[in-house]
DNA sequence: GCACGCAATTGATCAGGATCAACAACCGTA
DNA sequence: TACGGTTGTTGATCCTGATCAATTGCGTGC
């Protein structure tokens, strides 16, 4: 274990490390040998948890560092040219943000914590000279980015093609697809964010989301309590996303 | 100027490498210096032209390379699990694509010619090799992948929040932009692609597309005839599109 | 415990764009 | 130059999801 990132730490996680993380099979380490962990371990940063609300970076800020959350969610959100907010994205333990500022050098968007989250950062130019040194880093790097840009892709598909109910039930089992890679129910969870949140990342409006939620519920094919969401019917709900068919 | 490369070339454009490419200001090489890019005309490969309708390579095959577009004009386009085409991008002169598969080792979408097309191929792992040995090189790829998720994070926005009209002003402009970019005239082009692929871009249908085409026509926006478009008043166009107010 | 404020639900109506259908223009071919 | 096929245009109608509006439920602070 080495000192440097040490003083990053709050007393409470300072035994958090790339490589006692149980998140290190999904998160950056994934495709890294021990050694190389160790590595990567050095530059990151662990600050104190950000609290619901708090913002991790702002869209047009200078970008110096992309993010794994730890614990918690984020969400994703640019600002349109009237005014409006556009959410891009949500973030669960293990996942990467921040790499949309790479291209400007600036955030192309802003990222808000939806409950209090624990973030890794990871300043990226001591992340560009590990991928010179490292080219299992550097692979893994633009896989990373190669991977968001088709998620992105199926995202504009998903709202250019499908229904209202195609897309939540596409989101629901999303979300529970990514609980479940953490070794959490697929089944059961909470969603973190607001209907409107859901409703402006899935190109519809509050209504539209409160309305197929309740459709989905008196089908059974789920239990909603506020946030609470219990999948019955997860081989029905995978029929109503149409992804399969 | 090499030999290696020349083994690739048609004789008809032999002469032709990144150096006197007039597309090296907007191409790959625009962010290295002038021996960083004869290490990077060492790995290009230029093959013979693509007739129209051709494929570059399509969904699912096995990823060996990134793609340069030279002259013509390249679709980009997924198949949804029902069937249906997505296109999710339209590639002009001096602009890459191929890159969505680095991710999963296979292309995410196939790629295929509107029109009789010169490609430049970078075979990837010569590229990675590269990236490694020129921290400009890696920093220039970074940065080309960041880009490409802002685009796609801007046309999500597009599909979720703007109506028929500003979603087809808004590509005419980015098209006039890319033309312009190429010193070509900002006001009049020929789009190469159909109103079907326009519409599947835009999420709207064909016969919605025609509609809106006339109606800017008919506000003395445009002139269309065919494929052929000129745009008449282009701060009119840009009101229409939303895109700053 | 109660009141306040915000988030979510539900209902009624409206509208933008999809769908269905007919027709026109264009293109390559013979 | 005529033909058939494809692509694009225009019109009529329909439907999904937006909008407007009222109400309920929930969490928070007093």
């Amino acid at each position: 274990m080495k000192t440097a990132p040490m003083q990053h730490n709050c007393p409470h996680d300072s035994a958090i490390n790339c490589n006692n993380c149980r998140l290190s099979s999904i998160c950056l380490p994934l495709a890294l040998r021990q050694d190389e962990i160790a590595q990567l371990d050095d530059i990151v940063q662990r600050g104190r948890p950000l609290q619901k609300g708090q913002h991790l970076y702002r869209e047009g800020e200078e970008f110096h560092a992309i993010y794994a959350v730890r614990s918690g969610a984020i969400k994703g959100y640019s600002v349109t040219d009237d005014g409006e907010e556009q959410v891009t994205g949500f973030y669960f333990p293990g996942e990467i943000l921040g790499m949309d500022g790479i291209g400007q050098n600036r955030y192309a968007s802003s990222a808000q914590a939806m409950d209090v989250s624990a973030i890794c950062e990871i300043p990226f130019s001591r992340m560009e000279e590990l991928s010179v040194k490292l080219p299992t880093m550097q692979k893994h790097f633009f896989k990373l980015l190669s991977q968001e840009i088709v998620e992105d892709q199926r995202h504009i598909t998903l709202l250019s093609k499908n229904s209202a109910e195609e897309r939540l039930a596409s989101l629901l089992l999303s979300i529970s697809a990514r609980h479940a890679r953490r070794q959490l129910s697929a089944h059961s969870f909470r969603l973190p964010m607001s209907r409107g949140d859901i409703g402006n990342f899935l190109g519809l409006t509050i209504e539209t989301v409160s309305r197929v939620f309740s459709r989905f519920a008196k089908q059974g094919l789920i239990s909603v309590s506020n946030k609470d969401v219990t999948v019955v019917d997860l081989e029905a709900l995978r029929r109503v996303a149409n992804l399969g068919e």
